[in-house]
DNA sequence: ATTATGGGTTTGATTACATCA
DNA sequence: GCTGATGTAATCAAACCCATA
């Protein structure tokens, strides 16, 4: 799966605040989706005190719109894997990396000579189901990648996240590993890449949950106070709300008559300050505006 | 300063299962 | 429907790292 760094940057917040005790988004995932289709939908409820204000956050693989109470994130889009050019425009580099042995770090494997050979005759045998060779003899012992051929998976793997069998056998021969190898090698990166995506999206939303919550907290404070304004002041109060417009995306109210929002209006919402009108994507859910 | 060690982390490998041609 | 190839998810365990005594 092809998951970009700045994919965790492309998410979009929207905010909704209704008096309605129940709050459903209707692009959320279907409940018989199962968790490796869509692995990255997460969501969170958000405090719901008093059975008013309501908020819910969700993390989806598809894009949510409408009424939705979501953040999207385009996530684990499959990546196509082109013909096997790009790799083998790297023979030159794995020919020119396997000259380097430093030996300087400390993790990194010797390769000798005889090992190389060994492995070379291993390639030979590239078969899923026949790489068993080796293993039932000396038990479990675990290949540790030199820091060369780890850098040249890295590098084939920013190009292509899935090999095809020819590129696997040409990475593997290049890499001097067997195919079985480098196919493992790409599973597992491709796994823990996505564990990582997971994380990060995991933490962002909860940092989004917080704001949000935050958010409706004290919307739902100003909701109160409107209320008690209510009944202290009704007649001048339903006088007044012929001159309020409302904001259809984000609900700000503002008076009519002064394009600058200045108003000697003493009932307008908007001494109050409106927290997503800036450009952090974080506390920014309403896109809208 | 050196060494042993225990716990946490990284990572290669295996297994089970799903999907698709 | 069966089969083989290949993918993901979950897991194991060796190798490694690092703080501590």
């Amino acid at each position: 799966m092809g998951i970009h760094d700045d994919d965790a940057c492309n998410i979009g917040l929207v905010l909704r605040l209704g008096l309605s005790s129940t709050v459903e988004s209707p692009s959320k995932p279907d409940s018989n989706q199962t968790p490796s289709k869509n692995p990255s939908f997460l969501k969170f409820e958000a405090t719901n005190f008093d059975d008013e204000p309501s908020l819910t956050l969700g993390l989806s693989s598809s894009g949510g719109g409408g009424d939705s109470y979501q953040v999207t994130t385009a996530a684990t889009q499959k990546v196509d894997v082109k013909p096997a050019g790009d790799l083998y425009r790297q023979a030159s580099i794995v020919s020119a990396v396997s000259l380097l042995s430093s030996g300087k770090v400390k993790r990194e494997r010797e390769v000798s000579s005889e090992e190389l050979m060994e492995v070379e005759k291993n390639n030979n045998n590239s078969s899923r189901l026949s790489d068993e060779d080796e293993e039932g003899v000396n038990g479990r012992k675990k290949l540790r990648l030199s820091k060369q051929q780890s850098a040249l998976l890295e590098e084939s793997f920013k190009q292509h996240s899935t090999l095809s069998p020819k590129q696997k056998q040409a990475l593997a021969r290049q890499l001097n590993l067997k195919t079985r190898q480098v196919e493992v090698w790409f599973q597992n990166r491709r796994a823990r890449t996505k564990l990582k995506q997971t994380e990060v999206d995991c933490e962002l939303l909860k940092k989004c949950c917080e704001t949000l919550t935050d958010e409706n907290r004290r919307l739902q404070k100003e909701i109160q106070e409107l209320k008690a304004l209510k009944l202290t002041q009704p007649f001048y109060m339903h006088m007044q709300a012929a001159t309020l417009t409302m904001c259809p995306s984000c609900e700000i109210t503002t008076g009519v008559g002064d394009a600058n929002g200045n108003s000697n209006n003493p009932f307008l919402m908007a001494s109050k300050p409106h927290h997503f009108h800036n450009n952090n994507p974080l506390s920014n859910p309403s896109a809208a505006c």
